[in-house]
RNA sequence: CUGGGCGUAGCG
């Protein structure tokens, strides 16, 4: 069985659920007993891969199959439910739990700091890291991570500088994911210089750049129009030897495509045709529209018919 | 170090 569940283990690194769902029914089919680290594994691929249906269903199979739930599987559950919406039923599983006396550990607190920012309940987050600390469980990085995201992707600057900075002041080092996710923030609400000054320590802390971190800067270059900025970046990460993948090369045809060059923005698209990279209709739209500002109406036109006869419809 | 919480998606 742990050979069977290393293996479930790396399709879920590999975010290949279709490829784990199957395997894991042919076990089933073999007479294998799952356990927790069966369904655990299980039930967070079905999550990261967008299926949080599956996940449910292999949580009522492991009822079926008489398993007793563990805190791993639980808290993961906790997740599953959220991803669908159902906050009040994260909660209640949680609050059931605490009723009878078990102590969450940090990776639940994490998990349930994520429940309530997804449903927009801040005060109840932060309140959660809070009784962590009350309770000596000495909120972690991670923690204070997923509470930037969420403000984060509310657009919600100001507050997510003011969780950073509360982090900082508690002597928690922010991990190259924060950094990763300030400089994105920074991005977003437009500042440019705070996101490159946190990027210039990222670097001075010599801590790990990966693609994504890029990807952050070269969407703000687009979106702020630092044409030059986005071309350095893009070789600075050809340079350290990272691959592009396709937000990349979406934020480079943007970057390219609001400034009206146009015939440079083709060339990246056809640099992803070259190399696999699907074209959506995210990259037509950017086009598109460049040839309307640019006054090019004819050749807006024929962006458009080669993005239906590659398949793609108009949204 | 067999499993659970964090970063580049989403009104372009």
């Amino acid at each position: 069985i742990v050979v069977y569940n290393v293996l479930l283990g790396t399709m879920r690194a590999g975010r290949q659920w279709k490829v784990a769902d199957e395997f894991a029914m042919e076990m089933v089919k073999e007479g294998v007993q799952l356990d927790n680290y069966t369904f655990s594994t299980l039930i967070s691929c079905a999550l990261q891969c967008k299926a949080p249906r599956d996940a449910l269903a292999w949580f009522d199979r492991m009822a079926a199959a008489g398993i007793v739930p563990d805190e791993v599987t639980y808290s993961t559950m906790t997740l599953v439910y959220s991803r669908l919406g159902r906050f009040d039923e994260a909660v209640e599983l949680y609050e059931n739990l605490r009723l009878t006396g078990w102590k969450p550990d940090r990776v639940t607190y994490g998990s349930m700091v994520n429940v309530y920012a997804r449903a927009g309940k801040y005060q109840k987050a932060s309140a959660l890291i809070k009784e962590m600390r009350d309770l000596g469980l000495k909120p972690d990085a991670v923690v204070y991570n997923t509470l930037i995201k969420f403000f984060a992707r509310e657009g919600k600057t100001g507050q997510a500088k003011r969780v950073f900075k509360e982090m900082e002041s508690y002597g928690i080092k922010a991990s190259e994911f924060t950094l990763s996710l300030m400089i994105d923030v920074h991005g977003r609400s437009g500042n440019v210089a705070e996101a490159f000054s946190l990027f210039e320590r990222m670097k001075e802390e010599k801590l790990p750049l990966d693609t994504a971190v890029y990807n952050s800067l070269l969407k703000m270059c687009g979106e702020e129009r630092k044409v030059a900025e986005g071309e350095r970046l893009i070789t600075e990460l050809l340079e350290r030897g990272l691959k592009p993948d396709e937000m990349t090369y979406k934020s480079l045809v943007n970057l390219y495509a609001k400034e009206g060059r146009i015939d440079e923005a083709v060339k990246v698209m056809q640099e992803m045709i070259e190399v696999g990279c699907p074209i959506d209709v995210v990259v037509y739209s950017c086009l598109i529209k460049a040839c309307g500002a640019t006054k090019q109406f004819e050749r807006a036109e024929k962006f458009f018919e080669e993005m239906l006869v590659s398949g793609n419809r108009a949204d």
